[in-house]
DNA sequence: AAAGCACCCAACCGCATTACC
DNA sequence: GGGTAATGCGGTTGGGTGCTT
């Protein structure tokens, strides 16, 4: 038994694996056809029983979680498509991590999946961003600056593939998934609970962002319809960012300018908390150490350095 | 080339809820 | 109604892998 095997168990579920001679750590080949032949034959469901006849030595724990979250014939694999990008930041903010709720949503994802690339890679932002993930003014960015701009990729990538196939993103890499998924709204469900087609992602009652084409604007955005946190000058301040999407074209170049801030570059900036920084330094800062605004998944370059002056700024404006 | 580091993800855990006897 | 088993959920973590130095 390894040392993975043996972290966090208590004592007597440690006799009873041992005694049961129970297999953990990852699965092999063998036991994945074994565990899908028996359910291909049988069913699912009654986990621990089914285990036992299987002949795996696992948990019915186990075989479960491999199941849902591996084996199953309908899940998805891959990269997490814009689309999905985009359902998933919308939903948490409405949900937080109720990760099941989220992956309902998403059909063929798995709660364990959304649940790692919020991990990974939203939370990230957030550590690089230094607030909080949870905290209002990324959960500003992530409405204002980030799903927005989700929004003009994806209608970017379905102009292009309207003109031209394959796709590609503004960015020049791959936008797989992202033109065969179809975002739509749930006034029309075939599925028992949630209007899902296979490949189709369904859309909660007053989803936002989604709706709006062709530009996203936080009024009739989800954020508007979830104001309940809101107070009325953060609403009228965040009316304000609405220009900025209104008008703005599709860009094809998410690392050129996105903000008509140029003007604003090398302006100091006093927070209202009295800690002072210097924009140009700031920005200069964050390139040298942000690598994630250059490179890596380019999946997740939706933030340039303008964008996270405008981030700075919001916090400056809203008092934070 | 090797060591160190960061990231990603599969799999685990404990706890809560539901189903069954 | 109470006890137990099964299931579901969210949080956590270690190993693999690729990148950087």
């Amino acid at each position: 038994m390894d040392a993975k095997a043996a972290r966090g168990r208590s004592s007597n579920v440690q006799r009873e694996d041992e005694t049961m001679d129970l297999r953990r750590g990852p699965w092999t080949v063998d036991e994945d056809f074994t565990l899908i032949n028996y359910i291909t034959n049988h069913g699912e469901g009654r986990w621990n029983s089914l285990a036992r006849a299987a002949g795996l030595k696992r948990t019915g724990k186990s075989c479960r979680l491999r199941w849902l979250n591996y084996l199953r014939p309908d899940v998805r694999r891959g990269n997490i498509t814009l689309e999905e990008q985009l359902m998933i930041l919308e939903l948490h903010s409405r949900w937080g991590n109720r990760w099941s709720k989220i992956a309902q949503y998403l059909p063929g994802r798995t709660d364990n999946e959304i649940k790692n690339y919020w991990r990974t890679r939203v939370q990230k932002h957030a550590k690089q961003l230094k607030c909080d993930v949870n905290s209002k003014q990324f959960k500003d960015a992530m409405r204002y600056l980030w799903m927005p701009r989700l929004v003009e990729r994806i209608q970017a990538a379905a102009a292009a593939t309207t003109t031209t196939a394959p796709a590609t993103t503004q960015n020049g890499t791959s936008s797989a998934g992202s033109t065969t998924s179809t975002i739509t709204t749930n006034t029309h469900h075939h599925d028992h609970n949630l209007g899902v087609h296979k490949g189709q992602m369904a859309l909660p009652p007053d989803f936002g962002v989604a709706k709006t084409t062709p530009s996203c604007t936080p009024e009739n955005s989800s954020t508007a319809a979830s104001s309940e946190s809101y107070g009325t000058d953060q609403i009228s301040q965040v009316s304000k960012f609405k220009d900025y999407y209104v008008n703005i074209p599709v860009n094809n170049n998410p690392s050129q300018d996105y903000f008509p801030i140029a003007g604003f570059q090398g302006q100091s900036l006093t927070s209202p908390a009295g800690n002072y920084f210097n924009t140009a330094l700031d920005l200069q800062a964050m390139e040298q150490n942000n690598q994630w605004l250059e490179g890596g998944d380019t999946s997740d370059n939706l933030w340039n350095v303008e964008d996270t002056w405008f981030f700075h700024q919001q916090l400056h404006n809203t008092g934070i």
